[in-house]
DNA sequence: ATTGACCCTCACGTTGCGTGAGGCCCCATG
DNA sequence: CATGGGGCCTCACGCAACGTGAGGGTCAAT
């Protein structure tokens, strides 16, 4: 008998809200929902969580971030594969970056308009809150469920897909590579000509190709130019979206 | 005097709501609130609602799409320059991007733990819902009207000025080729050579140089490695993230 | 044996609206 | 001229997702 010890993993509700960081008081709700019940109970009352719960109350976080009540919570987890959920969750969350991208640019809109810009219409002034650029609660259920669910899951496997194979190495090696450069800014160091040469070699290595000096500035314009590094840099450091391109346009002279 | 026409611009509750999207029961909650008072009231009791009005709905919904209770928004319209409020929130957001992306990754690995990887420690489970990762409602606070108030400010100041003048024609003009691009995608063509051209004149317009097809097929590579762009991409349509640097490398042959 | 940190179960309070109920206004049409 | 059908008004109750005590056991350590 291929018998396991196994390692019994019990929380009781205190640890489990410390780690999760939702309230004690949120987990007794949940559990007299029947969203969350403990694994079993002692005979002090205590509630004892496991593991299992543990997983499951991340993904009630998951969909309560997203804004679903709670009820739905509970009859998405009823029923299907996680994995597929997940997935499908997966996608959303990358819409919803999109339209916090849109957020962004109407605020700049609005901030230009406050500046003396010429003002807008009323359509475009509410644009991101627009029931179809938030994320669509309805057109979800419909996408996730209805006939178009094998289509979304595989554009989402795709999605998966579509990051090469061993590449999270080199993700890793830049995250470092730009704490490093985040360090020297903050410091209010001039820029280091060695991480910004290791930033350029990181590149190179991501482009299979050498990349020129001219080729790295040219890239700061790039950055400069798109919103997405520059609310990605912004969120490192305030103001490292401006000191990156400017230290690798100056480094190529 | 110096008397100008003024255009009389006035909504009615049911054309504010359908412009901005709330409901007409939200307007008349804000006004029994104070927060969002109609310039005027008709003879017949009707709420009329100018210019200035819209604009502010706009700003409250900026921040209640943020989560900030309503009584909190009405204390920050009280006081202080608009224009300074929009820009911390612009930091705000720029941040609140960064946790979509914590998210993001968090998931992925979730995901992976439940096709076989190995288990992640409770910790790691709830980093993307941790307070701080959160948009961090009293560190806002403090970072907004707290000691380091101008050094936000500032910082944001500069923010802004890291967008290039006169750039904001040539971001339409990525959108309009994006936009084709997609089209192609959606509708099953193959990579028309005539689109990605286009997208290759950008580029090298952006960049102030030409950019030979090789250095094309390289920025492919770079979307590939960089989350915000397939987040990005994906938002435009399911897969498109995977399509176009594939397209751009098999144009560059 | 007492203290302090946890745990339990009611149970009422709060925020941000949804959802009628009941009634007035307005104008387009038979 | 009446008669809808919208759109507007003011109460007023309801609901989700907890917050916040009140009142009282439990547990490990001092």
């Amino acid at each position: 008998m291929n018998r396991v010890m196994k390692r019994i993993e019990e929380y009781t509700v205190g640890a489990l809200a410390r780690a999760s960081g939702v309230s004690v008081r949120t987990l007794h709700h949940y559990d007299a929902l029947g969203l969350l019940v403990p694994a079993r109970v002692g005979e002090n009352g205590y509630r004892l969580y496991g593991r299992a719960e543990a997983l499951r109350l991340q993904e009630i976080l998951f969909y309560r971030s997203a804004g679903l009540p709670l009820a739905e919570i509970g009859a998405l987890l009823a029923g299907g594969d996680p994995v597929q959920r997940l997935e499908a969750h997966r996608d959303r969350l990358a819409r919803a970056l999109g339209a916090q991208a849109k957020m962004l640019a109407t605020l700049d809109r609005t901030l230009q308009e406050l500046k003396g810009a010429d003002p807008m219409t009323l359509e475009t002034l509410y644009t991101p809150f627009d029931p179809e650029t938030q994320a669509d609660h309805e057109a979800w259920l419909v996408e996730t469920y209805g006939e178009d669910m094998a289509r979304a899951i595989a554009a989402s496997k795709a999605h998966l897909a579509s990051v090469p194979v061993g590449m999270e190495g080199r993700m890793e090696a830049l995250r470092e590579i730009e704490a490093a450069l985040v360090a020297a800014y903050e410091n209010g160091a001039a820029p280091e000509t060695a991480e910004l040469g290791a930033h350029r070699a990181w590149v190179a290595e991501m482009w299979g190709r050498p990349c020129p000096p001219e080729a790295h500035a040219g890239l700061a314009e790039m950055y400069l130019a798109h919103p997405d590094f520059i609310a990605r840099f912004e969120a490192l450091s305030p103001g490292f979206s401006q000191w990156l391109p400017a230290a690798m346009k100056a480094a190529a002279g």
